[in-house]
DNA sequence: TTAGGTGCAAATTCTTTGCACCCTG
DNA sequence: CAGGGTGCAAAGAATTTGCACCTAA
């Protein structure tokens, strides 16, 4: 259904040979199939659904390989996560419609408003998967307090490991 | 820090007065703080949060009533979860920018792509927060899947619980 | 009074880790 | 051949549930 073509598919695996390469990892049977099966498909599988389909291409493979494996692609940038990675369910009692500045340093979310954003314009491509009921911006960066942080830490002698702004 | 303002969490505190004595269920000591906590602060706590937080004021309570109650408030609309709730980590290996159309019948996350929206000018507002670095806009509605699913079971006389169109 | 709510402890679910064997480079 | 990678089983973390007592209405 959701299913990339394949034309981008192989662009996605030499990507993907090639930066394994360049790391120095190992192009096993398990990650190759881990990450052709994330490359190939445009829903955004949870790691249980990843084993599941894979497991018809190679019935041994383990659950926790593909944990393993799929951290690693995400370390080496090779895929992302959908929302905040190994992060808990977090709670927000603002009912008014707001975005959100997510600080990718210290993870901080911050509400911010704007009608502007609220009635944001939306293309065609977007307006045709389905009913849309309402739009949320998320704006990504690093926020105050950890450009602060930093300033200080590269003036200053005396930088132990970067200790993050509280996370919230 | 990031605190809301008193007379906007006596706002938020009448309401949820009044949405539970509609809704017929208790305004125990236990869930007056709980609901308390998260309206008066801006950051976005997790369940472990608001429980070490509330435990200063009711040192008795116990970390399921959290979880209970939070999701109860929820379900009432009286706090939203930040990102999907109760769902797994999910991955995408589509690194071109992109942006999401989420249905909130059935979790469908659809990509689309919108050289407008890549480049979408931020209110002062957000500026201020940090140092921006990128922008994701979040459609949520109803999927054409769901749409069509909708239809169908008004037009037809069987209709058990939804069922909802698979989740990816 | 009394039904819903709470605390406790145990159960689940999801994810990670230790270790011995295996396979890519 | 060597060292990273894998599968297995067991550990951990986060969250949920069963049950008996408690309390708001």
């Amino acid at each position: 259904m959701t299913k990339t073509k394949k034309r981008e598919v192989d662009l996605r695996m030499r990507g993907f040979e090639q930066v394994c390469r360049q790391a120095g990892i190992k192009l096993t049977h398990q990650r190759i199939e881990i990450f052709r099966e994330v490359a190939q498909t445009g829903d955004h599988p949870d790691a249980e659904t990843v084993y599941q389909r894979v497991r018809e291409r190679i019935p041994t493979i383990s659950l926790d390989t593909v944990y393993r494996t799929l951290w690693r692609l995400n370390d080496l940038g090779l895929i992302n996560t959908l929302g905040p990675p190994r992060e808990r369910t977090r709670f927000d009692a603002n009912l008014e419609q707001h975005h959100h500045f997510v600080c990718v340093r210290c993870g901080l979310t911050q509400d911010f408003y704007s009608e502007e954003l609220n009635g944001l314009r939306l293309p065609k491509s977007a307006k045709a998967l389905g009913q849309v009921e309402s739009t949320h911006v998320k704006v990504y960066g690093v926020c105050r307090g950890c450009v602060d942080m930093e300033k200080t830490k590269r003036s200053s002698t005396r930088n132990k490991e970067a200790k993050p702004c509280p996370r919230n």
